[in-house]
DNA sequence: CTGTTAGCGCGTTCAC
DNA sequence: GTGAACGCGCTAACAG
């Protein structure tokens, strides 16, 4: 019962030798097609299946990618997972994951069983802790290739696959634009924060490029929950701007800005376009409308994937990492304004 | 640089036989305390790192558990892989993720990938389309342990961990009860599944055993959405029922009730309590003070893995599943009512 | 095109 | 307590 099938089975059964029958499995080119057949209606008859702990340790593969991420249940990193997950199960690979909380330490850890279980490639988001990279050497030691997505790596000689906040802000303050907006309003987190504050520098670049004056009263700093978009909103129309066109840079205090708008009879988008950038799905359950900026993590996750693919095939790191910057998506979920 | 040190290149160094090394290094009682020493100094000085693929080959065993899920960027589900994720890595266990995607033929080659791959245990949550369970035999037929979470199996023989959804009606509203409500409305969803049907069980039962007339004004079935919260909330209120509690089957649409009894001036919770179902945890960022009954996916991804390392180290899988049922937790955001 | 030989790196017999 | 030898299952290299 528990003893399963093994080439030589197959090869006793057939009279021939087993690594014939490897080749046939393997789909060598240096096999009859008669053989090969016989060998597969075999297996099948036997019920084999390749002992991939022998297959590996021969060819010194594992078929796995190791995945290292702050926090699995974040939204962002669990869909970036399932982009990778996705990829790597067309490519053959399994995907081993794992999660640093955020700290150095159990990353450090992390990696080094990583490597000592031979994984094939690395993916790595880093933890908040990592300001060095030396900890991570040991995979370039055991020329394990490496990619990093969405929290980049500092040093140059790695890769990255990254989310352009600079170019998400640019393009939902001139889809805003595009649909005849002219007054548009910014609701951003703390410019502490470097998405902020790239965020918010897209929205001043478009307005730029297009000759739309930039008005600091427009721009509405808090910290980004419901009520600050509602309130932010509320001061907004109150002190007389005339506003037609809202980014913000979160999708739940857009919903607080919509309310509002709502609220006063003023309609979406025809009088007042929204753009969120969003985060997490639920908030288009609790506002089917909204029009948002999604960071697709599943996207970045597909991307790192196959970047990391093509250096595994090719077997090499490539000594000068290159750098991949994704556009995020806008997602247009109500009518148009114009 | 690429020729990793091995048992035998410590054994040459020290004078001494790989097996002698080999034993050391699995701190064999039958090798001298001294020459223990000595090798793992030496592999330290060699930064030797045991070949898992080539011991576990020998052992025949991985130190990976295989986990299946419908969709890994599903919150309850993210949040259930971070719980196995934890478990098994303090027990020196490797996870590999794969999603169905709630597809029965994706699931089926998944779980024959993961069997071929020789993990030493599966977690799976079935896909919506999984009816029968043939396709998992060959899990049994390997000797590989199989536990169910989540969404449980129907036959016997296998185990189940799983949340008590009577449970969570049962004693959210209870806890509604106990802060002094007398007039418990509930929120629910289609009544053609299991989860809500139990919900509303529990909400009944609940009633009962506080010999609370059930009232079929108090139940509201809807799909859920903040609005039908909102809209429910106001049909109770218009219709002169005085509404002091509220169990929703669903945070969401708690969300919406809080909104329509806030602009009617009414507090909470001390005029009206409220309990929803927590699926999301950005619900709580939208609505900080709702009191939730929480679904711990974590707990219950612990609880499976626990169960399945337990299994894997017995080497035997029960002719007898057993199956664990968990409460979720309740958890209170907002002062007493009484 | 197929068979033979020789390991991959480790763990487990046996002996001594 | 230690060494020698073998095998896990598969595949690469070399013959023929």
């Amino acid at each position: 019962m528990n003893n399963k099938p093994t080439i030589h089975d197959i090869a006793k059964a057939l009279g021939v030798d087993s690594s014939t029958v490897s080749r046939a499995l393997n789909d060598s080119p240096r096999v009859t097609k008669a053989t090969k057949v016989r060998v597969l209606a075999m297996a099948a008859e036997l019920g084999y299946q390749r002992n991939m702990l022998a297959s590996n340790l021969r060819k010194n593969v594992t078929n796995t990618i190791g995945v290292i991420v702050p926090r699995i249940s974040r939204h962002f990193f669990s869909s970036a997972i399932q982009g990778i997950e996705e990829t790597a199960y067309l490519a053959g690979y399994n995907v081993i994951i794992s999660q640093s909380l955020e700290q150095l330490e159990r990353e450090r850890k992390i990696v080094e069983g990583l490597v000592a279980n031979r994984v094939d490639g690395l993916l790595i988001s880093v933890s908040m802790e990592t300001v060095d990279y030396r900890h991570l050497e040991v995979a370039k030691n055991n020329s394990i290739p490496l990619v990093f997505f969405d929290r980049h790596c500092g040093i140059s000689g790695y890769s990255n696959v990254l989310i352009d906040d600079f170019k998400c802000g640019f393009d939902a303050t001139e889809h805003l634009i595009f649909k005849g907006c002219k007054r548009i309003a910014h609701f951003s987190g703390s410019q502490e924060l470097e998405i902020y504050k790239n965020r918010f520098n897209g929205y001043k670049a478009a307005l730029a490029k297009h000759n739309i004056l930039f008005k600091n009263e427009y721009v509405v700093n808090s910290r980004l929950m419901e009520q600050d978009g509602y309130l932010g909103m509320q001061n907004l129309l109150d002190n007389q701007q005339e506003i037609d066109g809202v980014f913000s840079a979160n999708d739940v205090t857009a919903i607080g800005a919509m309310k509002c708008i709502k609220e006063r009879q003023l309609k979406i988008p025809e009088d007042i376009a929204i753009v969120g950038f969003s985060n997490e799905p639920i908030s288009q359950v609790i506002e089917p409308s909204l029009t948002t900026i999604d960071q697709s993590g599943s996207e970045i996750g597909k991307t790192a994937t196959e970047l990391l693919l093509e250096y595994i095939s090719k077997k090499e790191i490539p000594v000068e990492g290159q750098t991949i910057i994704l556009n995020s998506k806008l997602i247009e979920r109500n009518s148009s304004k114009k």
